[in-house]
DNA sequence: GCTCAAACAGAGGTTACCTCACCTTTATTC
DNA sequence: GAATAAAGGTGAGGTAACCTCTGTTTGAGC
């Protein structure tokens, strides 16, 4: 029975990376860098890339891919940070703040659609199951 | 509120991602691999290929991929179906039928470890939310 | 001033997928 | 029964999202 469980997360969890992904697409972002970006935006300022990496949970190597691939497309700045020369300081550009608010629209209509099924209700008691898990 | 739902999904996933990756490691299995042996116990039979991209709901060529590194490591056995000759018939080798045993009970423990701080009933309530998305 | 640790990036690897093109075998249709 | 279409599988090649291990630079503590 709990075997199941694991599956259904699985798959849910697959059908909302492809909704975000078949959404994301005509901005040119995958759902890793949507996620960096809705990251930096939610932190409302300059962040150091450890510090990004600890909000999205990841390895910080891996940060520096993501945020490579950003820095390309525009949307995002590395600058040093001068209080500490060791660290670089992620920004937003505008391009990347116009991109932000895309997203929380895509993101928003994918969660919409992929929850739709559940009542108001229903979504809450689902939302509160899931952060005991995820607390554990 | 509905994207962080699925930010929820999606942690839980990883959860248990690197719970069965963690469990796999000793049998030299990946979570992906050790899903489709369970696919293939579940059957009760041998399954063609494209049967078995559909209930792990994958694109065929990489059902491909999957069979090949399980037949490599004994898992699996490949056969021409007799009736047809296009298709391949995928069965469980002796060393697969006790992979599958030993990944069962992995699955459990994870499963277990992972859902254990909701109760019974909870579980059940999870499980029903989560199928009515799935099922949408 | 020296040593140790923090922060980041280069190199290279893995898993889990995908598409597109192609071959073989079977089914259909005229 | 020959031509054509369709089904089943794989080769080639690609992507996203991660990882570790190994430097390099810079700062902090003694």
């Amino acid at each position: 029975m709990d075997s199941e469980l694991a599956d259904l997360v699985h798959r849910v969890g697959r059908r909302l990376k492809h909704g975000y992904a078949a959404g994301f697409a005509p901005l040119g972002l995958s759902p890793g860098q949507a996620r960096a970006l809705g990251a930096i935006a939610r932190a409302g300022e300059p962040l150091r890339m450890v510090q990004l990496a600890d909000a999205l949970r990841i390895a910080p190597r891996s940060v520096t891919s993501v945020i490579d691939s950003l820095e390309e497309a525009g949307f995002v700045r590395r600058d040093v940070d001068p209080a500490n020369r060791r660290s670089t300081l992620v920004s937003l550009t505008r391009e990347g703040q116009d991109a932000v608010t895309e997203v929380a629209e895509i993101r928003r209509d994918v969660a919409t659609h992929t929850f739709g099924v559940l009542t108001e209700e229903q979504q809450g008691r689902l939302a509160d199951l899931l952060r005991a898990v995820d607390a554990d």
